[in-house]
Formats: C-alpha cells, structure tokens, sequence
DNA sequence: CCTACCGATCGGTAGG
DNA sequence: CCTACCGATCGGTAGG
C-alpha cells in the first residue's frame, strides 16, 4: 500500500482541473511531473538497466501506483526514448551555447578543452543522468528511436571535429582526428563507470589531466 | 519442436555415459557443451542485455528445450557469471604470456603497444566476447560475484601500470599514470560500440593510431 | 491519477 | 537432456 497523497484542493472537486480536458499529459503541471518521472526512471535505468527496472520500480519511487506511469508515457519503451531524447538535446544546446561563447580566433587547444569541461558537466554534474542512460541502454531502443536519437547525437558529435582537425595540423595531435575522436569520446564516456565525486579529482582537474593525455604540450 | 541430434553412438546405450554418475555436468564431454552454452549465452547478453535475453532465448540458439540449460548451470546467473569468471581468467593468462615474451629491456612505449594489442585481441578478436560481457553487464552481477571478478581484474589492469609509470618519467606521457590508465582503458573498451571488421581500420592500425594519441613522439 | 484486473512470459524444478 | 509444470512477476488497460 501506497501512503495517501495530500489533496492539493480541500473541497471535494475532482482530481482533474475543470474546463477542456487535455489531449495529453504533456503539459499539465508545466510537465513538471512528467519531467520528476523521467528523472527516477533515469536513476533506476543507470543503477539496474532498462531491461531489469520494471515500470512498477518506477512508480513506488515516485510514490504513485503501479499503473500511474502509463499516463504520462504511453508505454516503458517510449519514456527510456524521452530519457534519451530530451537528455541529448539539451546536451546538444548547451555545447552550443558553450561554443557559441567562445571570443572569436580562440586556438583549439583552449576550444577542446571547454568542450571537454561541458561534456563531464553533462555526464557527471549535479543535473546529469539522461546521456548516461543514453550511453548504456542504446540497444534496448527500437531501430525507429535510434534514429530520432542519431540525429542530435551525430550533430553534437560533429561539433568536436574543427578543433580536433585544426590540432592535427598544428602537429598537437599525433593520431587521425576521425579515430582521435571515437578514442577521445569512449575515454570521456567512461568516467561514468568510475568517476565519484568523492574522489580525488575535482572535474576541472579531470579535464586537464584529459587534455594533457590527447595533446601535446604546446 | 526441436530437430532431434544425431546419436554419437549407433547403437542403442543411454546417452550418458555408463560407470559412476557424475556429481555435476561439469565435465561432460570435457565441458565442451557447456562452453558452447556459454559462447551462445554471451552473444545474446551482448547484443539484448542480459536481464532481456531469456533462458528460452539462450536454449533455442543450443536447440535445446526451455528447461535444459538449468543441467548445465544451476541459475541465469551463475551462468553470467561463468562467462564474465572464464572471460577475465583467459584474459589474464593472455596477457601474462605476451608480457613475458617480451625481450628484457623492451622499452615502456613498445611495452605498451603489445599491452594494447592484446586488450583489442580480447575485446575484438575472433573468439572475444566474454570480456564485453562483462564491461556492459558489470550491474548485473551480485556483490560476492563482482568481488570474484574484480581479483582478476584488478591484477590485469595493474599490469598496464609498470609501463605508464616508466613513459610519465620519460616525458613522455603527460597525464598522471593512474589518471591515464583509466582513460586509455575507456577508450580502447569503447571499441566495442564501434569498432567492426569490415571498416577502415585493422586492429594493427587502431593500435598504432591508439599510440600516437596517448604517448608523445619519442 | 487510483482500482482492479488480464494475458503473457519468465526462471526454475521434479521426475525420468 | 526432455516433459510437463508452477508460482511469480510484468507491461499494460478499462473505467472512473
């Protein structure tokens, strides 16, 4: 059994605002709700996998009952597809902003460092979750979802080139930038396998050890 | 229905072989069906997940009834186990060989490239999958089995620090070797989700592409 | 969102 | 290894 939630309403209204009803759930509550789903499920998806977190985890954590999930996502399969969604392109518009706020004529060596420095706050910051599952439960999409993913991933993926290319010209990066980046990418990623904040590297200190390990001393 | 195996025996004797019974399944035939189990087994971990690939699954790629892998390994689990266990001890045998067949006096960066070598071996060869196994289904593992494999790996990995150590002295790695190696091995696992033998690059290749971008030019 | 429920599937087992 | 089976669980739904 499941602890009553608090009505927000004293009187004896239905739980359900008057007026229109909704086409959706999407925007009720601003999708606060929906967004505080897709933040456990998250959590529970990284912890124990997609496959293994049954819909019924997710909504003891959330403190509803068993079927209450289906409201807000129509089925397990597509709130994962809107973890990774939402996840990679919010990813996507930050590196932009990042990038976009670069002074003009910054050297590459400065620009992969800040792109370095934003992907561990995606992956390993205080608001991160959704691109970790994104990483590690890319096999339990549909063919369909991972190409509505792709899209955003390639782009955001693409972005690192330029200053990947411009160091191997400058002779700063000893490997082909094509490989250098899949490289680049697999060692960033896995930091979430053994990065912990109670550790002894601070992410600023993760990044230039990063930085040193790819490029060559200037 | 299952199309039934050939006899090994033309005449009519019991399958199992005749003199005192066997305590465990473990070495019959010299445990060559149960390797193929577990080859089947970690196909389908890699490819599904494990907690989405079902017994039935596993059993039907065999050409064996639902209930027949459970003669083989008492539990879904143990059988996990099997794979990632055996995967990390050959791993480990592997890699023990190569570095003893080194010349004494081979220098640190030629150290590491036969390091590197063989890590791609093992991840990407021709009989690999066992270790990827085990790096995308670490999760699923219980406390007391991680522990059974982490021995293993951490002994593999504490190999790869003599050379590090020694190219940091020289100058010509950058990075802090304990920093480096949790990143050089990120990358090089990260192959798994790209890497295929019908691209552009041979695993000589990516080795020496690897080389360039973690260590300095000599 | 809850209630009450269903059909399907799954890991595992007893006995041979 | 197969046969025949079980108890538990799971994703999802109709109706309110």
């Amino acid at each position: 059994m499941v602890a009553a939630r608090t009505r927000t309403s004293a009187d004896d209204t239905p739980h359900r605002p008057r007026g229109r009803p909704r086409k959706s759930a999407d925007d009720v509550d601003g999708g606060a709700r929906r967004r505080e789903l897709m933040e456990h499920a998250a959590r529970l998806f990284l912890v124990k996998g997609y496959a293994a977190t049954t819909t019924r985890d997710i909504a003891a954590a959330m403190g509803m009952h068993s079927g209450s999930p289906f409201y807000y996502f129509k089925s397990k399969s597509a709130l994962l597809y809107a973890v990774m969604r939402e996840g990679m392109e919010l990813a996507a518009a930050r590196q932009q902003q990042v990038l976009q706020a670069l002074a003009p004529g910054t050297d590459a060596r400065e620009c992969l460092r800040v792109l370095i420095r934003q992907h561990f706050e995606i992956l390993l910051g205080p608001h991160s979750g959704f691109i970790p599952v994104m990483l590690y439960e890319w096999r339990s999409l549909t063919a369909a979802q991972r190409r509505g993913v792709s899209s955003i991933k390639d782009a955001y993926e693409a972005q690192w080139m330029p200053a990947l290319q411009a160091l191997a010209r400058a002779g700063l990066l000893q490997a082909e930038p094509a490989v250098a980046r899949l490289y680049i990418f697999g060692a960033l990623n896995w930091t979430v396998q053994w990065f912990s904040r109670k550790g002894p590297y601070s992410l600023d200190e993760l990044t230039e050890q990063a930085l040193r390990l790819f490029v060559c001393a200037p």
